[in-house]
RNA sequence: GCGCCAGUAGCUCAGCCGGAUAGAGCAACUGCCUUCUAAGCAGUAGGCCAGGGGUUCGAGUCCCUUCUGGCGUGCCA
């Protein structure tokens, strides 16, 4: 829970302040209305390790040149029992701080204190989180586009429930509707051809044509109870038994591949059991009751276009503009009365909110559905639960898959796009994970041949090194009887070459880490922030060796060593990533 | 046409609420293993932050505009 760079700043920016009122009473700079002062992490550690902008902010206001202001405050400031060592003028008007021993050892003693919790924080704590991802199509083999969600919706889980949230993981299946009466024909089409002969029954254009499908549907006909197929039943009949064979083969195939790649969901959501229960007739009815719904053509209609409008108008846009966009309203109920997937999808955000109680829902989309972004929020906004507040949707750009530079458009093996499985046959669980855990906006290339290569080129290597490095050093600085000291009993004073201290700020940085991860949605924070952190420790063990110093500095290297140990592993636990011991 | 996302080193990308001389990794080049794992380290080189305007003490970052790429604009899901 401890967030040393965070104390850093507030102690910097109230000891600014205190210095101002200070000099404020004495008269050297004159009273104004200034409340804060704001502390950041100069980019360059030449400029001090925190510095504040403070005079520059406060000139007009004071009406004095910023450096005549800084040196107000430096002359009114008292640095002793702070983590402040020194603090100086520089540049136009910064006040540069300088950090002291103090600090760098209680960063070391919150890491060693914490151990597995340090990083974590409170800052969600009560908010029930939903993040729902992946949610394929349930008739056919995952793609990479699902790759990618997989991991950016189970690593931001995991991102926000490191901050405390109540996070529940959840994959909707879409097992009602268009795609699974496309996904019966097509089961009923390929029996059909395996009954009377391919070419004496047709497949129908728009069906899927994969050869799973065909191995559905010889593993349909290969059941006792369908030995009389096509006879025994009617055609829907046939097809609704076929789906759900489908279903029952297709469903546990998708959560095998997804524990394969390390993720578990919480809960499996099935689009049915809305229909069933009648929720989707029962929130179409909720909306034409409030007026938001009329029929034309025979269909039922939202006024999408309408609470869009209103929505825009809210949010500050321009009439002018507003009339650009041509916005259309859209179809609930189709003419031949079946509800529309939009229908559903109000329906079961209906119930994330009201029936379930989420206080907030993050859903991870392909790109591809932006336009049904702004439609779903205004349809709950209509509903009255504030989809515009409590609904975010992390849109994800399209995967492009390469080997060695080459782009990748089939499998080899069988022909059609690769699936996950394929992927996973092929490359590291672990690789995987850590290349999609890319920033979900910008439109990525995941290229196999990289993945799987153990060279300096794959990042992965450069941070599981680094945690190998140092299991690898525990164990042998103790079979020479050196062993990690525990926590508190290394004189860690001592860590004051520059490799150390780099090292240990970085340390300090993990809990921000975190934060920005959940806060912009995006865990590629944590793919970065650990690519750094590897890197200051093999500065340091470059630098500092450790075996042929004196005792107490051995000791406290060692005990530093372990500290970095630690939030490696913490990060690329968060990631879903192994930390290896030995490589 | 309209909308959403992106455009920073040869490649992949960082760059927080607008702060000091724009950073990493890879690729290229030069060094460093009889010494805790060289899957490493040190160094060199590489830039009109897509172009143009504006806002201000200060802009890669904010606003306007042009250009380029991806995606979308269904009684599909």
């Amino acid at each position: 829970m401890t967030n040393m760079i965070q104390n850093a700043k507030d102690q910097a920016a109230a000891l600014a302040m205190a210095a101002y009122r200070a000099a404020a009473e004495d008269g050297s700079l004159p009273q104004a209305e200034v409340h804060t002062a704001p502390v950041e992490v100069p980019r360059d550690a030449a400029n001090g390790d925190f510095t504040t902008t403070f005079a520059l902010a406060a000139s007009k206001a004071l009406r004095q040149p910023p450096r005549a202001i800084v040196q107000a405050l430096l002359d009114h400031m008292n640095l002793e029992g702070s983590y402040f060592a020194s603090a100086e003028i520089a540049g136009p008007g910064f006040l540069n701080f300088r950090l002291g021993r103090k600090w760098y050892e209680e960063v070391c003693a919150a890491v060693e204190r914490e151990n597995k919790d340090y990083g974590r924080s409170d800052s969600l704590k009560g908010q029930k989180i939903m993040v729902e991802f992946v949610s394929a199509n349930p008739t056919g083999p995952m793609h990479m586009g699902n790759a990618r969600g997989g991991v950016l919706g189970d690593t931001l889980a995991s991102v926000l429930s490191a901050c405390g949230a109540e996070v529940s993981r959840e994959f909707y299946v879409n097992d009602a509707g268009h795609q699974i009466d496309k996904f019966a024909r097509s089961i009923y089409a390929r029996c059909m051809q395996l009954t009377l002969g391919e070419e004496n029954y047709p497949f129908p254009e728009d069906g899927y044509q994969g050869d799973d499908i065909r191995e559905l549907a010889k593993g349909f006909l290969a059941k006792e109870e369908n030995r009389s197929f096509p006879e025994g039943k009617d055609e829907a009949d046939w097809m609704t038994a076929m789906a759900e064979y489908g279903l029952s083969v297709n469903l546990p195939r998708m959560k095998e591949d997804l524990r394969r790649y390390k993720i578990e969901y919480d809960t499996w959501f099935y689009e049915s059991s809305l229909h069933n229960s009648g929720a989707v007739a029962e929130t179409a009815e909720l909306l034409t009751r409030a007026g938001w719904t009329y029929e034309k053509d025979g269909a039922l209609w939202l006024k999408t276009a309408q609470i869009m409008r209103e929505n825009l108008l809210k949010a500050g846009k321009r009439e002018k503009d507003i009339e650009k966009l041509d916005l259309k309203d859209d179809v609930l109920r189709r003419a031949n009365g079946f509800y529309t997937y939009f229908a559903a999808d109000i329906a079961y955000h209906r119930n994330k909110f009201e029936t379930r109680g989420f206080d907030r829902v993050i859903n991870i989309w392909g790109a591809d559905h932006h336009g049904h972004v702004a439609r779903l929020k205004g349809a709950l906004d209509a509903l009255g639960l504030d989809g515009s507040g409590k609904l975010d949707i992390v849109l994800m750009q399209l995967v492009k898959l390469l080997r060695d530079g080459e782009l990748v458009k089939m499998s080899k093996r069988t022909g059609k796009a690769i699936s996950l499985s394929d992927l996973l046959d092929e490359v590291p669980v672990d690789a995987a994970r850590w290349f999609f855990n890319a920033k979900p906006d910008t439109q990525m290339d995941f290229d196999l041949g990289l993945a799987v290569r153990e060279d300096s080129e794959n990042p992965i290597y450069y941070v599981e090194y680094a945690h190998a490095r140092i299991c690898s050093l525990v164990e042998k600085l103790a079979g020479e009887g050196l062993a990690v000291p525990a926590p508190g009993e290394a004189d860690l004073s001592l860590l004051t070459a520059e490799a150390e201290e780099v090292l240990i700020k970085q340390l300090a940085a993990w809990p921000d880490t975190i934060r920005a991860a959940a806060k912009n949605y995006d865990p590629s924070h944590v793919n970065r922030y650990l690519m750094e952190l590897a890197g200051c420790f093999h500065r340091f063990y470059t630098a500092c060796h450790i075996r042929e110093e004196v005792p107490a500095l051995a000791a406290a290297r060692l005990r530093l060593a372990d500290d970095a140990r630690i939030v490696l592993r913490n990060g690329l636990a968060l990631i879903g990533v192994d930390a290896p011991e030995h490589m």
